[in-house]
DNA sequence: CTGCACCTTCCCGCCATGGGAAGATCAAGC
DNA sequence: GCTTGATCTTCCCATGGCGGGAAGGTGCAG
């Protein structure tokens, strides 16, 4: 099929397909005219990539999860490594964004949002350093 | 102050400074040699900007929240609205990234982790679609 | 005067795309 | 056969917020 019908088989846009394609992910055939080909296999690998992509794997990540996808004699200690180590930095993510969500709604809670100038969110920013005066 | 200076007092690489200065958040002096000079106004907001910066604010607030911090006229309800639509977007992340961690968490403890190649993640990423033959 | 620390600008790379231009190709209608 | 429009191709540029590093000027101490 051309690359048409695998965006609405593999729900994803052209141009991640071409993207995929040109990291090596993937490996369509090819028309004499120069279209891609792309097999079933092809539109499977994609909505693996999807998937994998939708749970945030880095694509260096995909590229292996993918190899072991298609390695039969795989160890499932490997998949699962790569995936607990994926998970540690989701974590470590939302920990930080957490903090800032903590802050953030605290100074916006804490702001009266009118038209004075004082502002809790602003005093929150300035630096605690002696302002002094200019050189 | 030399940029060395500056980069101690405002806890920021020079690189940083060097960006924040090209995309206009500062302008220090220059001496007559072309090194940066920079006041203690400059590393005030410096430091201002590395903590909004820490607390997740794009470049593009950062430039809104800097002009209005040094607006002794401005309306805290300006600060108030960057602040909350930031939130939201803090928030936004934390609900994407907490369902893959739930989805990854529940997929990496079903996971065997062994020699076996049976691996719930990997059978996870795989789409359903309906594999067929090739071409 | 030598050496070294410091400063400058400039350009490339990251990551995973999105936008859009320029040009080939295909399929349908006339 | 010709035109039109949809589809396809490759190519380059932009995003955000930096980091790395090269090439070259400057300041200062010994």
């Amino acid at each position: 099929m051309n690359i048409k019908d695998a965006v609405g088989r593999a729900n994803l846009p052209a141009k991640i397909i071409h993207y995929y394609e040109d990291v090596g992910l993937i490996r369509p055939l090819r028309d004499p005219n120069g279209y891609r080909v792309s097999r079933d296999s092809d539109v499977h690998k994609l909505g693996f990539l999807g998937r994998a992509r939708a749970l945030g794997f880095t694509i260096k990540d995909c590229r292996v999860l993918l190899s072991l996808y298609e390695d039969k004699a795989r160890a499932s200690a490997d998949v699962k490594d790569i995936a607990q180590r994926h998970l540690d930095q989701i974590t470590q993510k939302i920990n930080a964004l957490q903090a800032m969500q903590d802050t953030l709604s605290h100074l916006v809670t804490t702001c009266h949002g009118d038209t004075r100038p004082e502002c809790p969110i602003l005093a929150d920013l300035a630096p605690a350093i002696p302002s002094g005066q200019n050189r």
